[in-house]
DNA sequence: TAGATTGTTAATCGATTAACAATC
DNA sequence: TAGATTGTTAATCGATTAACAATC
């Protein structure tokens, strides 16, 4: 991730764990519930609750960002929803451009979380001539060939890749050199960048394996059930194939950089 | 084979690290890649590469599967790929539905990805009786009521949320009810489950806010720069409330509980 | 004051990493 | 054999958790 860190003493707010700025967001969205709902104070019990984690948690969580609350009596939920928006940086303006607009781009653009914490799309982008022009969640999109000054004139920080697996370094190249320092990828593979650039990627594919793991586990091991080992055990001559038994050849089949969700 | 490891029992493949299970995810998407490319062998430090960590974490992750590999040689791509795809459970079957087709719904449901490794869209569902029947990646698209009946039919284990946050609990509890075991959701909203249920959340909004904060950080500090702390310090008499500055009542705004992404 | 709840400590747990003996 | 690379160890690092003194 190389985050800039060491140096400067600026203290508070440096040090931030990883695992608490995940969750930062996870505060801020129950918070802000508590607000719409005009609850003036909640306690870290109530507030863990409305998370999904538990209080000793969320106190430590909190306590990397300073003492924002008050013994014997909770929280501000205003007053933290303006710590956590300030520690975030959802108090200025993000603009950011979503490349790839298919089904999955599509749906990002519609997305109404974005604008509601900071995140302006300042423009959608895809390559496919015929989609140029053509409005989606009411901007028109632009040709890939407007990238780099699309990027330049609206000072975009953060770009959104949306396109097949075969397309996305090449975009991701292409955001950075014009000054995209973080990426949120959807297409299924690992891009390479330069130091000081971040990239966070969210794979639906990768999820339901993860499920499927434990889904496995769960049905008891009755069906397949575990096979102890592959009948094959000795190694051959040569090569160390142990043999790829025979559902291994039928996995193959197409996938392997088949797009995120759709063509750009 | 014969992993030299402890007894007998089918021990092995039990105590797998959360970790390391999120990361057979990567390793089986490059080894694929490799199949297809028809390389037979890959070293840890090749295949590490491909899947965008170090050598020395794939080694020991593998360490937790059985000795697969061969020493001076490297790993046999094929017989990894199956493997790996049996611990993940990728050898079987699992039919899955997505409920809420809007946008993200629709995105989903035409993904490539999930197919190939074992998952297939058993039905797509929706609440819009106006949805009721339309064909949307090839399959038509099914209506709320029949929810309970289409996963008992299909033994549908793994249940996808794509709903507004406002369905999403209710869309939970039913699948749930029903006999789904694992939910993948996209509605940006923490559900509430039973014991013995997984679920796993994508939330778009939230990695959004997680890149905010590192590029607020890598802006050198000189924008608005780090704020030492709250014009206002010491806390008022009654109420805690050490006043939410104005960017505070400013935030409020929509959201909190915003559509993932489409109404359902 | 008495009750409530924070902020912090310290123990524990899990994940990462470098290094290297084992061994193909 | 000599070179290459795994599988494992042990050290380190970071995250979680329970408990409780501080204090509103």
């Amino acid at each position: 991730m190389a985050t800039g860190r060491t140096h400067r003493p600026a203290t508070r707010s440096r040090g931030i764990p990883e695992a608490t700025v995940a969750r930062l967001p996870l505060y801020l969205r129950a918070l802000t519930a508590l607000s719409e709902r005009s609850v003036p104070t909640v306690s870290s019990e109530e507030l863990a609750t409305a998370a999904g984690v538990n209080s000793a948690k969320l106190r430590k969580d909190f306590s990397y960002l300073g003492s924002y609350g008050t013994r014997g009596v909770g929280y501000d939920v205003e007053y933290l929803v303006y710590q956590i928006s300030r520690e975030l940086g959802l108090t200025q303006d993000w603009p950011v451009v979503i490349v790839g607009i298919g089904n999955l781009g599509a749906a990002l653009a519609n997305y109404g979380g974005f604008a509601s914490r900071g995140f302006r799309v300042a423009a959608l982008i895809d390559a496919d001539p015929a989609m140029t022009g053509k409005p989606v969640a009411g901007l028109p999109v632009r040709h890939t060939d407007e990238l780099e000054s699309i990027i330049r004139d609206n000072g975009v920080s953060i770009g959104v890749i949306a396109t097949p697996a075969g397309a996305a370094q090449q975009v991701c190249d292409r955001l950075v050199a014009a000054g995209v320092t973080s990426i949120l990828n959807f297409a299924p593979t690992v891009l390479s960048v330069p130091d000081g650039v971040d990239v966070r990627k969210v794979d639906l594919s990768i999820e339901l394996q993860i499920l499927a793991f434990h889904e496995q586990r769960k049905a008891g091991e009755e069906p397949g059930s575990v096979p102890p080992a592959p009948a094959v055990s000795a190694a051959p001559a040569t090569a160390p194939s142990p043999v790829a038994p025979a559902a291994a050849a039928g996995r193959k089949g197409p996938d392997g950089d088949v797009p995120a969700v759709m063509p750009a």
